[in-house]
DNA sequence: AAAAAACGTTGATCTAAATCAATGTTTGCT
DNA sequence: AGCAAACATTGATTTAGATCAACGTTTTTT
C-alpha cells in the first residue's frame, strides 16, 4: 500500500525505516469511484493527496458555466487545492477523481507536522512547491502567444498521459481551445 | 539602504538585529540603467535580487523573434529566472530592469547557506515559493478561456502597476494579446 | 541637438478558431 | 439490459482578434 510513496519519500533523501514508516503511518487510502468530486468549490482543503492508482483532475467553473481545467496529477504525484490548503479559505476549484482511484490521504495538520519535524519531509515540500512554481512558469510559456497546434504539441511532449489518458473535452478545457477543435487537430496529427 | 528589506523579512517573523544585519550584509546594492539586462538567455541565474527602486522584466523570445512577458518584479518584490536558479541549467529567459533600477542581489551560495542557517530565511524561501505558485495558478486561471477585454480586467485587479508602469508593447506581451488590441481596449475603458 | 529607430494609435483587411448543427458513440443511471 | 444524457466527430458559418498599413510621438543614439 505504501510501496509508491516509500520510494517517493526515500529518492528525496535517505531516511531510516522507523522514521519512514512514521511517515507513511499519517496517509489513509481512499478508494474513490470515476468522477468522485474530492473538494468542491467553496470547501476548504483540508488534506494532501498522494495518488496511488488513478488520476486526479484540478478544475474550476467560471461564471458562465464553462469548466476550465488546471492540472492533472497521475500515479506517484501529490495533488491539492494549495492555495486553499495553505491559506485556508475557499478553494474556488475542485478537486476530482477523474478515473477509479486509490489516494493516499494526509491531513492538514499532520502535514505540517512532518515538515517542521522531519527534514526530509520539508525538503519534499519544498520540493513539491519547486516544481509546482517551475510547471505552471513552463506552461504559461509554452501556452502564452501560441496557436493551438503548437500547445497540443507542448502537451504532448510535456505532459505525455494527458492526452490519452483524459477526456477530450477535459483537455481541450487544459489547453484553452474547444473540443472541436481539438478533434480536428488529433486527426491531422 | 536596507530598510526595506529589513521591513520585507521582519513582517514575516521577528528576528533580532544582528541576526538581521547580517541577512543584509550578504545582499549587495547594485545600480542599473532603464533596459540593462541583467541576465541572458544562455546564462546560468547566480543572484536573487530584491527590488529596492524601479522593477525588473522577466521575459524570453520565441523561435520567430515574438517578446513574452512572463512576469514584472516592482519595488518590495524578489525576483529571479527561478527555474535556472535552483536547478543551474541555462535561464532560456531574460531578466531586464524596464526603469533606472536600485537591486539588492545577493548570491546563490549566500542565499541557500541563508536558507539552511536561518529559519526566518527558510521561511522566507518558502512563502516566494507558495506566493509564486499561487500566483502563476492564478494567472492560468485568470487567463484561460477568456477573451482579451477579460484579461485586461483581470490583470487591473490582480496587478494596477502593471498597466501603469509598463509600456504597451510589454503589457500585450504579458496579456498575450497584440499590441493594437490593447490600445483599442484601453482606449474604451 | 539632430537623426534614426522604436513605439502608440487607429483604420482596413484577413484568418484561426469559436460557435452552431447534425450524426454516431460512449457513459451513467435505474 | 435498456434508456437518457453526455461526449466525440465533422461540416458550415461567424467572429474576435491578428496582421498590415499609415502617421504622429516618444526614446535612443551619435
Amino acid at each position: 500500500m505504501y510501496e509508491a510513496l516509500k520510494q517517493f519519500i526515500s529518492s528525496r533523501g535517505v531516511l531510516e525505516a522507523p522514521a519512514l514508516d512514521a511517515i507513511c503511518s499519517r496517509f489513509d487510502l481512499v478508494a474513490v469511484h470515476r468522477n468522485e468530486i474530492l473538494l468542491s468549490y467553496d470547501q476548504i482543503a483540508n488534506y494532501y493527496y498522494f495518488v496511488n492508482k488513478g488520476a486526479v483532475r484540478v478544475f474550476t467553473i467560471t461564471d458562465d458555466g464553462q469548466e476550465i481545467s488546471r492540472y492533472f496529477a497521475f500515479e506517484d504525484t501529490f495533488v491539492t487545492a494549495l492555495p486553499s490548503f495553505i491559506d485556508q479559505k475557499p478553494a474556488e476549484e475542485y478537486l476530482q477523481a477523474i478515473e477509479k482511484s486509490e489516494l493516499l490521504r494526509i491531513s492538514r495538520d499532520d502535514f505540517y507536522n512532518l515538515v517542521a519535524s522531519e527534514p526530509v519531509f520539508a525538503r519534499i515540500y519544498t520540493e513539491i512547491l519547486e516544481l509546482g512554481f517551475i510547471m505552471a512558469q513552463k506552461r504559461i510559456y509554452g501556452f502564452q502567444g501560441y496557436d493551438a497546434l503548437s500547445k497540443v504539441k507542448w502537451t504532448l511532449k510535456n505532459q505525455p498521459k494527458l492526452l490519452v489518458r483524459v477526456s477530450n473535452k477535459m483537455a481541450a478545457s487544459f489547453l484553452g481551445i474547444s473540443p472541436s477543435t481539438l478533434s480536428r487537430l488529433k486527426a491531422k496529427l
